[in-house]
DNA sequence: CATATTTCAGCCGAACTGATATCT
DNA sequence: CAGATATCAGTTTGGCTGAAATAT
């Protein structure tokens, strides 16, 4: 079998990058058998876990472009799993909110993730997992420090 | 500041594919500095470790498209850092090689890779570093497990 | 009029498909 | 002629840019 090159695999970002690409395939897999894409999830999950949101607000704590995230939620509108309401205080603002059926839908991504999950993880221990878990929070949740330009 | 929905950062999944992406992100960027992408890095790698390749035998290698590849290499190519040859003993194949030049640019670009991931894996202690990268590791070289289809 | 939010049209890089050319 | 390799053209997708449209 064709080995990848040990100069690449020295690197942990390159494992990062190369890992978490195939994770988001994954993941991004199975969610496509249900039609959906892996920023439908985070929007639901947005909308679950802190409430209706602006689109402009959901744009902004998930990274995305605003201008993309209007299709998005078209597609969640139609499948009844989000609705769209003007804001009565500030009628430029949609309010977005997570409908009973997007819950439902949430709860089951969820638990496909966590097959996928389980999968992916399968050659560590749980305890491995764990320790994986949380540096990977730690990288995640700290302030991504830019080098002071030259 | 706007917070990541813990129903994402709760996924092992989610967190490597995000921290995953801000790490060929960074990389990438840098390379961009110099005109290069990731795929070219990757090649270079894979020359200087395993020698000369056929392009096909470089995709395969580095899971790169075979149609894609021709690029790449036009792009080394004119850079000096890889060098065309048809096989004598089977002219079908086009054996690429790397050159001094080509050899001294991937450890400058080593080098960089290495600088991004010190600033990347900051929040890290040099023991927690070397954990994580065992265990991706363990994630990368470990066979991919495909569920039995339903 | 200046600003904020949403929406739309189009561009660009990465990844894949299919067809052609060259060689065994 | 069948098979392998490389090359080329076209499609798709995601993420981005820039310009309307609507409201404050």
């Amino acid at each position: 079998m064709e080995q990848t090159p040990p100069s690449l695999t020295a690197l942990t970002t390159y494992l990062l990058s190369k890992v978490g690409k195939t994770a988001r395939g994954r993941l991004g897999a199975r969610l496509a058998d249900r039609g959906l894409r892996l920023w439908h999830m985070a929007v639901l999950a947005a909308l679950a876990d802190f409430g209706p949101h602006a689109q402009r607000d959901l744009a902004a704590r998930l990274s995305i472009d605003p201008s993309d995230i209007v299709k998005i939620i078209d597609e969640l509108a139609a499948l009844g799993y989000a609705a769209r309401d003007r804001d009565p205080a500030d009628r430029r603002r949609v309010q977005v909110t997570l409908t009973p059926q997007g819950r439902t839908a949430l709860a089951e991504l969820t638990e496909e993730a966590a097959n996928v999950q389980s999968e992916l993880l399968a050659p560590l221990t749980p305890a491995e997992r764990a320790t994986l878990h949380t540096l990977l929070t730690r990288l995640h949740t700290a302030p991504a420090p830019e080098p002071p330009p030259a």
